[in-house]
DNA sequence: GATGGCCTAATTAGGACTTCCGGTGT
DNA sequence: CACACCGGAAGTCCTAATTAGGCCAT
């Protein structure tokens, strides 16, 4: 989000967060000395402390509300071995822990003797574990890790508003603009999105888990039509209207903004038809700075939580609860092999923890990304289109897709000569392929699946739904038009 | 004047192409 | 013969880290 995309830059006061403090959901800091003045709020939706004291600065324990089943989450340094975060866990929650097996995701059992570091996820520093502890009688007593996210902590500064007198509306409006504005957007989401998501969770509305709910559409380069958002964001695509309309209510209500009766009727639709909105089309039916707003928040749910930490791939399968694929997706995954002059998937894991790497090309759009974008936009379907199922596509008119790469990359004097030379530098990766004997037709090699949440059977199958609800819905419009011309012609018997 | 902190511009490094071209295959 | 395809070589563009130099306060 930049402050091109319709927000306007507002005056930061900006607070590093240190240690002993928390987010809490409006953006502002929590200091832990608030959470004792607000201890007697029995709301079911507050966190509680289970202990005032603790032992290090840098751990808290929150027991979750009841429809979170009692997570726990808890910080520690990912250097730590498992045992540690059992020995705390026990000590937090006063309960025999040591015969609790430690699992991650339900499905991997990790060795307690050894770190997190040590078993496949690639970070450092303290990290915040979200663990199910499972206690019950007959049942195997599990520790279940559900996710790890490691807080910006140290690093990220997020605007604190300072106008407590000013009206909630106001506040709460230009705190969510600040917040938008904040490009590493991992403060975003955990500040929108957990009140949010509760909201969701308590009404049983489907949220983006998957690594392609959470896809992030700039990663695969300046998505004008946003044709990547409307195709990925599948978990809005199974909203009802009603649960746009909930959206939509919670939203208004978590900003401070109203909205109209308009706008409500304007979108008493499906997740599926609000995902295939562009910009434009979601603008038409909101006003400018509400719609911004909404435009906005609806992107940032579909991204999800970038990853700060990934597990490699040999010693745990990526997990999307643990990998909600941001940007760095797609760098999830083996690297290529070391040629030179290979187009390589953009970083190592060390890169993507050290912020000081000299990998060029960050944020620049690739030419795989942006022929996958291309692949998942059914408006493209005569340009490019998968064929077979096995990641193979076809350039149905190469020249024209040269010509929209080189438009994306502002080299006007690009051709299908050019574009096939930049493919073949992929040959020697494990990337994109060509299909031997057929013309025009290359292939994904790479396991698209690992990679962005689908493969490229599932892909083909939701670029053509789109592109049949379209057709679907152009028919309908044509109907509509004919009948109200007078004329009536039923489509398919003209 | 010496020192240290901060800021900015220049330099350097590396990745991913882009451009050109001679050659091969169908 | 035309066209797709291949791959070497050199250059370009972009991003980000590092370094150098200037300014200012102590």
């Amino acid at each position: 989000m930049s402050p091109s995309d319709g927000w306007e830059c507002m005056p930061q006061h900006l607070t590093t967060f240190s240690n002993t403090e928390s987010i809490r959901q409006d953006g502002r800091v929590r200091h832990m000395e608030e959470d004792k003045d607000t201890s007697e709020d029995t709301s079911p939706e507050k966190k509680v402390r289970l202990t005032e004291e603790d032992d290090s600065d840098s751990i808290s324990v929150v027991v979750g509300t009841p429809h979170s089943q009692n997570v726990v989450t808890q910080m520690m340094d990912i250097a730590e071995p498992l045992n540690t975060l059992r020995t705390l866990l026990s000590h937090r929650l006063d309960c025999y822990l040591n015969d609790h097996e430690i699992h991650l995701q339900d499905s991997t059992v990790l060795d307690p003797e050894k770190s997190l570091l040590e078993q496949g996820v690639k970070t450092e520093g303290i990290v915040q574990f979200s663990a199910q502890v499972i206690s019950s009688h007959g049942v195997k007593p599990v520790i279940n890790i559900l996710d790890i996210v490691k807080p910006i902590i140290e690093t990220v500064e997020i605007p604190v508003s300072e106008s407590h007198g000013s009206t909630v509306s106001e506040d709460k409006m230009s705190e969510g603009k600040k917040l938008m504005l904040k490009e590493d957007e991992e403060v975003t989401q955990l500040i929108v999105c957990n009140n949010y998501r509760e909201e969701q969770e308590k009404k049983n509305i489907p949220l983006a888990t998957s690594p392609l709910d959470t896809f992030h559409s700039t990663n695969i380069g300046h998505c004008n039509k946003f044709s990547f958002a409307r195709l990925l964001c599948t978990r809005s695509l199974e909203w009802t209207a009603n649960h746009t309309i909930n959206w939509l209510t919670c939203g208004a209500t978590e900003f401070g903004i109203s909205a109209s009766k308009d706008v409500i009727n304007a979108f008493r639709i499906t997740g599926r038809e609000l995902c295939q909105f562009t910009k434009e089309d979601f603008m038409k039916k909101m006003p400018k700075q509400q719609g911004d707003l909404f435009w906005t928040h609806l992107q940032v749910l579909n991204k999800g939580r970038e990853p700060e930490i990934t597990i490699s791939a040999p010693s745990a399968p990526v997990a999307p609860l643990v990998l909600n694929a941001g940007p760095a997706a797609f760098q999830n995954r083996p690297r290529l092999p070391k040629s030179p002059r290979t187009p390589k998937l953009n970083s190592t894991s060390e890169d993507r923890i050290l912020p000081g790497n000299r990998t060029g090309n960050n944020g620049q759009i690739q030419l795989w990304q942006f022929l996958l974008e291309l692949l998942t936009d059914w408006e493209c379907l005569e340009v490019i289109q998968w064929v077979g199922e096995e990641g193979e596509f076809k350039l149905m008119n190469a020249e024209l897709v040269a010509q929209k790469w080189g438009a994306r990359k502002n080299k006007h004097s690009m051709n299908y000569e050019k574009l096939s030379r930049a493919l073949r530098y992929y040959y020697d990766g494990d990337m994109i392929a060509k299909v031997h004997g057929k013309r025009f037709v290359y292939k994904f090699v790479c396991n698209l699946k690992e990679l962005i949440g689908y493969d490229a059977s599932e892909l083909k199958k939701l670029v053509n739904e789109a592109a049949n609800e379209h057709n679907c819905r152009e028919m309908d419009k044509s109907d509509n038009f004919q009948i109200s011309g007078n004329i009536i012609h039923v489509a398919g018997f003209t």
